[in-house]
RNA sequence: GCCGAGUUAGCUCAGUUGGUAGAGCACGCGACUGAAAAUCGCGGUGUCCACAGUUCGAUUCUGUGACUCGGCA
């Protein structure tokens, strides 16, 4: 295949709280477009007011793939999300629309902009358990170094004080019999992808993430845990460690003060944007980057316009 | 007005038996291939309140002053 006959995937990335959820169902609606969400927290159902995802209203008529697809204790992972998200965009063209991969999770649009080959290793969590109890009693460096002695190349990309990732590697490596760094791989990406960056001013930023936070609250945040947990779902479940759920959660058992978690939900979502900054730089070649402003859909509109038609030139 | 405690990084504070100082948080940055809103790493020069004294040398000791917080009037 020719990258001629690729078929274009409009990707819109920027850290959580920058507007890309309306920003996105306008771009959409303009280009008779469906958007594929790439977001980690927005699979699960009955996880709306924490993960700030869009209502029915904001969505307004473009439908939305990969959003209340699971429920919290059904372990979505990036190898999941990235085979369901290439099957969502494959359907979405075929209707002949165009699709938009719209999320704050840059892992996840990473592996599909770059055609990762993940290690197809489904997570073992006996193992898991069992290395990790041998890293306590002979330390993560002393488990790095296992690792160093059979897969060096991998090693080589894991800190060793990172247990999990060593964990990961080792896991792979012992139930596939070949070497983690050979099983992750990158091929192309099988779309055409034109990504769009929007920003704003980390401070801007900051405080739109502290009143959204306070916009939760008000929504009943503290009920929507309280009733997931009434469910029946676990709250050891990795569902559970995203921001906003694991502090009231820690609130609900009586550890800290609803003050204290709602300070902890706002410090937390701020080093969690920060951390987002890191998948896409203001340098990336790849990306055409947007300053929040005004008019940003319109500018937003005409960047893509074009390099549509470049592509069918 | 008197007595006591305090004044050190943006914030909360530690510390220097006198040789110009360091934690947490904030903030900035990096890694990332089946938990990723996870996990892990890197980054600390600031009139040590001001002035004077002692001293080779004071943020540290002494004196005076300023401010803050308690208590008593």
């Amino acid at each position: 295949m020719t990258s001629e006959q690729k078929k274009p995937l409009i990707v819109i990335v920027g850290p959580t709280a920058v507007g890309k959820t309306s920003i996105s169902v306008n771009l959409a609606q303009r280009f008779d477009g469906e958007i594929v969400s790439a977001d980690s927290r927005s699979f699960y159902r009955g996880m709306d007011i924490g993960t700030a995802k869009p209502t029915l209203e904001e969505m307004r008529g473009i439908p939305h793939h990969l959003i209340n697809v699971a429920d919290p204790d059904e372990i979505w992972n990036l190898a999941i999300f990235q085979r369901r998200a290439y099957q969502a965009i494959d359907e979405i063209h075929d209707r002949g629309k165009l699709p938009f991969l719209v999320g704050g999770t840059g892992q996840y649009i990473r592996s599909i902009i770059e055609g990762w080959r993940i290690p197809p290793q489904k997570p073992d969590y006996n193992i898991r358990e069992a290395l990790t109890l041998w890293a306590d009693r002979i330390g993560a460096e002393a488990l790095h170094e296992r690792l160093e002695a059979i897969d060096p190349a991998a090693a080589e990309k894991i800190d060793y004080r990172n247990l999990r990732r060593t964990v990961r590697a080792l896991e792979v490596i012992l139930k596939t019999g070949t070497r983690f760094s050979e099983l992750r791989q990158k091929q192309t990406c099988p779309y055409h992808p034109i990504l769009l960056g929007i920003d704003r001013p980390r401070e801007e930023l900051y405080e739109r993430i502290d009143e959204r936070i306070e916009t939760m609250l008000a929504e009943g945040l503290v009920q929507e845990v309280e009733s997931l947990i009434r469910a029946g779902f676990s709250p050891e479940l990795p569902t559970f460690s995203a921001i906003g759920y694991q502090e009231i959660l820690q609130y609900l058992q009586g550890n800290i003060s609803l003050e204290e978690a709602t300070l902890l939900i706002k410090r937390n979502t701020r080093i969690f944007v920060r951390r987002q900054a890191n998948w896409f730089k203001p340098d990336d070649p790849r990306i055409t980057w947007f300053q929040a402003s005004e008019n940003l859909v319109d500018q937003m509109e005409t960047t893509i316009r074009r390099r549509l038609n470049d592509l069918n030139k």
